[in-house]
DNA sequence: GTAATATAGCTTTTT
DNA sequence: GCTATATTAC
């Protein structure tokens, strides 16, 4: 088969040695998507394997996709029964079948950051606990932690040494059957949920073990707790599992991925074949050599050397400038100048990576003043505008009546003269008839408690949108819907520039539904709805344009360009220094992020710093990232700027570098 | 009781 | 620089 003829031969091996456990080390590019998907090939080819028996589980619905494409051309039609997704949308499809068994219906609202706060305001405001004895944050943070190690409430506090845990037991607690009764689930519950119901329900169980016969986990090293421990499920009796990952790219322990799963993975399943790929296709050897510098410094890894036949290419540059202005002009010019001097090179094969999202804001200026076109990716996100969430917000409140969080964010947006004392009284109706927010809404009103004409409208109007909302397109019921409760009036009454860009926005949002429904005919609302709330940043990357990219060094992974800036690197701010005040394990994190970063580049790399960099009102001298220092001579060239300003300037610089 | 306006506080990475 | 809260105006 022509497929597998083009892989060396330990892709080779990896591809086909389809039973049992195999752990796959995949150094970075050295061609795992297309090891994973000749594999994928020919289990269903060779092997007569049933696709639909093939689960493919990914970080990105972005990687779904493209595997998902590429296997299209290798076994055409079939492509499309195989279940590929993120641990989230398999969860997903798991509580949308078998959800009504723990209280679920298929309508279900999948409740993002945002609600997530929410919600945990309204309990705490419930249990009358204070801000100051239990900040929301760190109850979010600390729910979220117990959610990604698969622990209750219970086991939560029994294991946390947090002082609060205490508080937190209690709101999570609390919180769990708010979810329940509003028929939604958080990203956590995604995966738990389904857990929960194979260690109580055994035919359950039985019914997606048979089903995902084998099964396949791209990004390994970045996995959790729980979601090690759905796969351990569905893996255990027919053990075909196929691990691929790299131990150096794990990037997401913040997130409570553990890095344990993948370094552990021999013991957890007797009898792995372990492959190595360490033959890197994609970067020259300067590039890969000065990225093997920097990750050497790690303590805790596993021994892996990466190399490569590629030439030996350009030196990584390194480049100190001025301050951010300055950095983003080099960036800039620097585009400019490799383009004019290499016509094959486009917008499109130049990406800058930094460490915080705040980053891009100079370099999107920049780049409007110079005519550069460019995407950012990730950020401040169209479906986070204010009018986009609430639009979505009057969606769920109609689609799923339990949703009584999504119902009380627009029950008085435009203002309906629904103020806290209003609320009060339907919260206490809530409370005493154990009603959601909606019904007691409507209780208050028949009972004559809420009088107001403008309240009673406003509950007919929404029981007709809820009776319309399966009889036309969703795009044409989003807009009638802005009408009805006078949303789009809302914002078209103020008549400001920013009131006037949020409706051009309401429209963008209908347009992108309409988009929707004519490649998924068949779809509900809470299909979209859902997609919505599991889409993430690095989905929107969309290669056909011809722009620079921006985008973090976290949603870069799996991707590659042939020119990479790493931008901001200096001390405190890559690492960054919340991670430097943290342990030793976290500085390591910020490394193999490094890593990463350098990784993505083909051709050329460059590293660039700002030497004064303003944060809020104050600018701040800085330091080169230690990551630099690393690197040794004689794969990178310094270049450096003489330093600015006044001989004060100079005399405190020097002090400030000597750490006086 | 509710709506509009001023102020303070935070900004690491994300499914 | 942008959003949640506090204050004031209606």
């Amino acid at each position: 088969m022509p497929f597998l003829k083009s892989l060396n031969p330990l892709q080779y091996k990896a591809a086909t040695c389809t039973t049992g456990p195999l752990l796959i080390l995949a150094g970075a590019g050295s061609g795992k998507t297309k090891v994973l998907t000749s594999r994928i090939a020919h289990l269903i080819i060779h092997k007569k394997v049933a696709p639909s028996n093939i689960l493919a589980v990914t970080f990105t619905n972005k990687a779904a996709h493209e595997i998902k494409e590429r296997l299209e051309k290798l076994v055409g039609d079939k492509s499309q029964e195989i279940l590929t997704g993120t641990f989230h949308t398999v969860g997903l499809k798991i509580l949308r079948e078998e959800g009504h068994r723990i209280g679920l219906n298929s309508k279900l609202t999948i409740y993002d950051e945002e609600e997530q706060t929410l919600l945990i305001k309204l309990v705490m405001s419930e249990l009358s606990i204070d801000e100051k004895d239990a900040p929301h944050k760190m109850v979010l943070y600390e729910i979220n932690l117990a959610k990604n190690g698969n622990l209750s409430p219970d086991e939560y506090r029994f294991q946390s040494s947090n002082p609060i845990a205490d508080y937190v037991a209690m709101i999570y607690r609390a919180y769990q059957n708010k979810l329940i009764l509003m028929n939604a689930v958080d990203f956590g519950d995604l995966i738990c949920k389904p857990i929960q119901m194979f260690k109580t329900m055994p035919d359950v169980l039985e019914k997606y073990r048979d089903l995902f016969k084998y099964i396949l986990v791209d990004e390994y090293q970045d996995t959790n707790k729980t979601q090690y421990v759905l796969t351990n499920l569905l893996a255990a009796r027919h053990k075909n599992i196929c691990v691929v990952g790299d131990p150096d790219q794990s990037i997401y322990g913040w997130r409570g991925a553990n890095i344990d799963n993948i370094l552990k993975f021999k013991e957890d399943y007797p009898g792995t074949t372990l492959v190595k790929l360490e033959q890197n296709y994609r970067s020259t050897k300067n590039i890969l050599a000065a990225s093997n510098c920097v990750i050497q410094n790690n303590e805790q890894r596993l021994d892996k050397t990466l190399w490569t036949d590629n030439h030996e290419g350009e030196m990584v540059t390194f480049e100190e400038c001025l301050n951010e202005y300055q950095e983003a002009r080099f960036v800039v010019n620097t585009v400019k100048k490799i383009m004019a001097h290499d016509q094959k090179l486009k917008y499109k094969d130049f990406t800058v990576l930094y460490r915080t999202n705040t980053q891009s804001r100079t370099f999107e200026e920049v780049c409007f003043e110079e005519g550069i076109p460019y995407t950012i990716i990730g950020g401040f996100k169209f479906f986070d505008r204010r009018e986009i969430k609430d639009t979505l917000a009057y969606l769920k409140a109609i689609i799923n009546p339990h949703d009584s969080l999504n119902f009380l964010r627009i029950v008085n947006v435009p203002p309906r003269g629904i103020g806290k004392a209003a609320l009060d009284k339907v919260h206490a109706i809530s409370r005493a008839h154990n009603l959601s927010l909606y019904d007691s809404f409507k209780k208050a009103v028949d009972d004559r408690i809420l009088i107001k004409q403008e309240i009673r409208d406003f509950v007919g109007s929404f029981d007709m949108l809820r009776r319309e909302s399966s009889e036309m397109p969703l795009h044409e019921f989003t807009s009638r819907m802005l009408d009805i409760t006078g949303y789009s009036d809302f914002w078209e009454k103020k008549n400001t520039e920013d009131a006037l860009e949020r409706v051009k926005n309401l429209d963008g949002l209908v347009s992108a539904i309409s988009n929707y429904v004519n490649n998924h005919p068949k779809a509900a609302l809470s299909d979209y709805l859902n997609l919505v709330s599991l889409m993430s940043d690095a989905d929107g990357y969309e290669e056909k344009h011809n722009r620079v990219t921006f985008m973090t060094i976290h949603s870069a992974k799996g991707l590659e360009f042939p020119i990479v800036f790493m931008v901001g690197m200096e001390e405190g701010l890559f690492p960054h220094k919340r991670c430097m005040e943290e342990d030793e394990d976290t500085l390591e994190e910020e490394r193999r992020l490094c890593y990463v970063g350098m990784t993505r580049a083909k051709r050329q790399l460059f590293l660039v710093s700002a030497k004064n960099r303003s944060a809020g009102k104050e600018t701040n001298q800085t330091v080169p990232s230690r990551f630099i220092n690393e690197i040794s001579a004689d794969y990178i060239r310094r270049k450096d700027v003489a330093p600015q300003g006044t001989a004060q300037d100079h005399i405190e610089r020097i002090r400030k570098l000597l750490g006086s």
